[in-house]
DNA sequence: GCTTCAGCTGAACGCCTGTTCATGTGAAAG
DNA sequence: CTTTCACATGAACAGGCGTTCAGCTGAAGC
């Protein structure tokens, strides 16, 4: 019988509740089937975490620093208002896609309280971050003046809308390059020249 | 003991489990609790209902049935696109604003696969509308040339997201006419004349 | 009174869950 | 060999769920 290190097996079992959080959400994942996949016991997966909530509570937090994290790292590089609103809409949208699991931060878990106030925090710095960016434009004359922050919110809820949409409604996926666009340019005709 | 007729036993029936689905989402709702705040006993549910997925199966139809007859009424009487798109997002808050339920819609019942095409098709409609709207502003002029189809997804996204926000996080709510205003005129300045 | 009808009850059933903890096992050290 | 360490097991526990169905009750009809 062959052990792993207790490091590697805390890192399967996350990996694994990752992917049964993401694809049941809380509710119906059970610690059996995380348990199953993580090739361990179910009594194991309590070696490493406290208990069911503290495992979803671990795996939100590791989330939310990342896509924080590579949203911030790239801002940081970007000066136009335009580019920085593309680079944000552009790597929530990318990151969404190749991380399904993005629905835990999104999920409605009813019924469940806990992690709410971490996740607000999270939501607020993400629209704090694109309203910066709008009041960057605006002061710079780019774009124009309008309430920066419902803006901001109307942004953060397109972006919502596609993580799930990424779940349970694949047809009304979009395309970050379109999403940008509809942003920055809206649907009315401009004047030519 | 005073009885009801069944008519009015299975409308406080679907009161109450609309309520309860709403407040706690489909896993958690327990057929007890709605039987509780239905004020019935729990094998009085299955009199009506043949089980909790056909009960959750009928307040979904009836809310698409809700919404679409309120949006296809109102837009009727519009010839402007753009009074129909600001119709369509107005609506479209204002019912959701009115009935939280709504959330029964957008839920993320992962590990629940019913209705899963009920809804898509209810989805589909909506989004046929919207980009309806937007081939007849390009027609007719007063839209830019532009994907209508994925403007359209952007847009519904955009509901998408208020809903969840409704139930997760009210602070990132956004007025209909921030909103309509977004979608028509995007964040870039335009020429003056 | 008895029968029928309409509406209802809630304990029981079978199943599942999160969690606990007595116990197990291979490897290394002495 | 024995002891210790590190990692792990899975049956049992207590609780909850969706659903069923034997039985109940008031009202109306005969």
């Amino acid at each position: 019988m062959n052990r792993r290190s207790a490091e590697a097996s805390k890192q399967k079992i996350t990996e694994s509740a990752r992917q049964v959080f993401a694809d049941q959400g809380y509710a119906q994942a059970s610690m059996r089937t995380i348990a199953r996949e993580a090739g361990i016991s179910v009594g194991g997966l309590y070696l490493y975490f406290r208990n069911k909530e503290e495992l979803y509570l671990t795996l939100m937090q590791e989330w939310m620093d990342n896509l924080n994290g590579t949203t911030r790292e790239a801002l940081r590089k970007i000066d136009d208002p335009r580019e920085s609103l593309r680079a944000f809409i552009t790597i929530t949208i990318d990151f969404t896609r190749g991380h399904r699991e993005m629905i835990i931060l999104q999920g409605r878990e009813l019924g469940f309280t806990f992690g709410i106030d971490l996740k607000k925090q999270f939501f607020r710095e993400r629209r704090q971050i694109i309203t910066g960016i709008i009041r960057r434009g605006i002061d710079a004359g780019i774009f124009r003046q309008c309430d920066a922050d419902e803006a901001a919110r109307i942004i953060f809820n397109v972006l919502r809308g596609f993580v799930i949409s990424m779940v349970i409604d694949e047809e009304a996926l979009f395309s970050a390059g379109g999403c940008v666009d509809l942003v920055l340019n809206g649907l009315l005709r401009r004047n030519e020249g």
